[in-house]
Parts: C-alpha cells; sequence; structure tokens
RNA sequence: CGCGGGGUGGAGCAGUUGGUAGCUCGUCGGGCUCAUAACCCGAAGGUCGGUGGUUCAAGUCCGCCCCCCGCAA
C-alpha cells in the first residue's frame, strides 16, 4: 500500500515512526509544515516530523498550503492509496480527501466527538477528564467530523500531565493505526458516524491562558498546571513582578481564609497557595526567570516566597 | 545580528563605594528523643564558568570566549 503521511510535532511522529517500522507500507512521501524561525535567537527549526523522516530518507514536503492546485498536483502523482493525518497543522481540500483510495484517515488524540481541534490533549486534562484517548476516523471535509474508525482509552490520574498522557496517546495511538489500517486493508472496518450533539471543541491555546488565575478554585488551577505541564506551561507572578513558572502543584484539604494568591505557608518540601475556593493548592516544582526548572523546596532556600507573599499580583514592574 | 536574565563549596541564593567569601538546605560526626523528615552541637567541602587586562590588591572594574535560562516570534 502507497502510503503519504501529514504531521507536524512529536506526537505525530509516533504514528510515523510505527508505519516505518512494521515496514509493510510504502511511505511515498512525508508531508510537515515549513521549517519555521523558533526559539531564541530566531533560528530555522525542522518540525519533528521533518527530522525523523530524513533520517528515514523519506520524500520530505513542506507546502504553505497543501490545497495550491500545484501541490494538489504532487500529491496526485504519488499515487496514494491512503493519507495518513496526524497533527499536521493544515485542513486538507476534498480534493484531496477523495484522492486515495481508501481515502484519507487521521490519528486525532481524544476521545471524540469529544474535544476536536487543535489542543486535545491539554484540553482533557484541563477540563479534569478521567479519561481520554485516540480516535482514528475517516476525515471528511469537516474539522475533524468524520466517521470513527477505531478508538482506544487511555485512563488520566489525578496529577497526570500533558506531557505524560501525551506520550501515552502517541504510542497507543501509533499501535490503533497499524490495527485500523490492516482492517482497512482487509475490508473489515467498520464506519461509526460522529454523535455531532456531544461535540466538543479544544480550540488553539491563548496565551493568556498560560496566566495563573488563582480566584479560581484549587483544583481548576491544578488541572491547568497539570495540563500545561510541560507545555506549553503556566505561570505566576512574584510580589517583585518578575514571573514564576508553575510546573507541579498538589491538591491539598487545607483551608485558608488567605486571599487568592496568598502563600499560606512554606514548608520543608513546597509552599501553598490560597486559591479562590478557599482551598490551598501545594505547589511542588517552579521555574524562576533566568533559571531551570526545580523542586519548589530548592526554590524556597534560596529568594523563595514567604508566607504572606501575594502571588499573580498585576504589577507594573 | 529579535529583547532580556544568569553562571559563587552537592543544590538554591547573598556578597555593599574592589582588600583573599556568607546564608538556607543537603552531606558527615555527635547529642536529645519511644521516635522523627523535628530540635541542639560540631565538621568537611569553594582555583567565585573560562581567558586576557587594569590595580599594591578583583567574585566585585574592562575586553573576548563557553554554557544555561526567560520573553517575543
Amino acid at each position: 500500500m502507497r502510503i503519504i503521511f501529514m504531521g507536524t510535532p512529536d506526537f505525530a511522529v509516533g504514528s510515523l515512526q510505527a508505519l516505518s517500522e512494521c515496514g509493510q507500507y510504502d511511505i511515498v512521501g512525508v508531508v510537515t509544515q515549513p521549517d519555521r524561525p523558533k526559539g531564541r535567537g530566531n533560528k530555522m527549526l525542522m518540525t519533528p516530523v521533518k527530522e525523523y523522516a530524513l533520517s528515514k530518507g523519506y520524500e520530505v514536503y513542506q507546502p504553505l498550503k497543501v490545497k495550491t492546485p500545484e501541490f494538489v498536483q504532487t500529491l496526485r502523482d504519488m499515487q496514494p492509496d491512503l493519507i495518513v493525518v496526524a497533527a499536521f497543522g493544515q485542513v486538507l481540500s476534498q480534493e484531496i480527501l477523495s484522492m486515495p483510495k481508501y481515502g484519507c484517515i487521521n490519528v486525532h488524540a481524544s476521545l471524540l466527538p469529544k474535544y476536536r481541534g487543535a489542543a486535545p490533549i491539554q484540553y482533557a486534562i484541563i477540563k479534569g477528564e478521567a479519561e481520554s484517548g485516540v480516535t482514528i476516523m475517516q476525515m471528511d471535509i469537516g474539522m475533524d467530523t468524520g466517521a470513527m474508525l477505531s478508538k482506544v482509552v487511555v485512563p488520566i490520574g489525578e496529577n497526570t500531565t500533558m506531557g505524560e498522557l501525551h506520550d501515552a496517546l502517541r504510542e497507543q495511538g501509533a499501535t490503533l493505526l497499524l490495527e485500523t489500517i490492516a482492517k482497512i486493508e482487509a475490508g473489515t472496518v467498520v464506519a461509526e458516524p460522529q454523535n455531532n450533539d456531544e461535540a466538543t471543541y479544544a480550540t488553539l491555546l491563548d496565551r493568556s491562558m498560560e496566566r495563573i488565575d488563582w480566584t479560581k478554585p484549587a483544583q481548576e488551577v491544578h488541572n491547568l498546571i497539570r495540563g500545561f505541564n510541560p507545555a506549553p506551561s503556566t505561570f505566576t507572578k512574584l510580589p517583585n513582578g518578575k514571573s514564576l513558572k508553575i510546573w507541579g502543584s498538589l491538591m491539598t484539604a487545607k483551608k485558608t481564609a488567605a486571599a487568592p494568591g496568598t502563600v499560606t505557608e512554606t514548608s520543608k518540601h513546597s509552599f501553598c497557595v490560597a486559591c479562590g475556593d478557599g482551598l490551598a493548592l501545594e505547589i511542588t516544582e517552579v521555574q524562576p526567570e533566568s533559571k531551570k526548572r526545580m523542586p519548589a523546596q530548592v526554590f524556597i532556600n534560596g529568594r523563595g516566597v514567604q508566607v504572606g507573599d501575594v502571588l499573580g499580583a498585576v504589577s507594573e514592574q
């Protein structure tokens, strides 16, 4: 079977790697987002998918838009039987969707129809879900609206982070992809339409979401912290106006009357911050500006914070 | 040449107008205690990222280099 793979971030590499290593398919092309200047110094960085594809010697294509007539022709010339899409970042046109014999399938990191869209992994945790998973669907013209071909469920623990869930879904999704393609080839796959009434959307993450709002309930703050770890990460403001990334937290049963954002106690291992619902959230790992991430206890050894400090205040600096 | 912040005993930090280095934690030894991650006493451990220079004297001033990080994209 001739397969074109389209994907961009590390999550997609899991699927591409599975296709590559199973050795049963002819990967005739890999399509990924164009290199963009990134990071300090604005150096050009290639996408994780490109990096992997190059290491395997695959043909890599990086169109600004896959929908242009020129690129559609390029795809057509590759004569794909199937196009596999995983976190690609571009929308396909009907022309492309109907090109391969088996159409286009998408590896999506949620249990559809919940969390359609760009950031399903983060949202599942931010919303406090007890489980998520991967759904593979037959793509149609809508945003993650295609009929579902297969699913795998992955539990989310109390303190599961986005990174942990991501890695689990990446592996499970890759396995599921191989199983699903096998069924497609065998003609035994069953397409189940999504119930649009149950659909929810994981919209693009907004920068402003990264700033912790201590007036929210402790559970919500905790979900945000773990849902954004390790990317894009959350932060709050120290009394001196500098920002402090919050990498880890734990729920506690400690009640407090202190104003939201107030440091209610510092202990040997961590410190606690008052949240909007009167519960104190224990902060276990942080990262000051210019520093590497460190356990909260280590942070306290140095400058740290003291009981009574108020975090998150909007300061002028 | 996008903006900016850092590199000081194992870790996190302080170090004033330049005069051979302090704090918290950890480590080791001892003590207290039914016990302890708690407390008390004591000890070990640093060529202050590298390099060149200014100076009687530099962690502290100047030049260059290496490494790390935040922001913006």
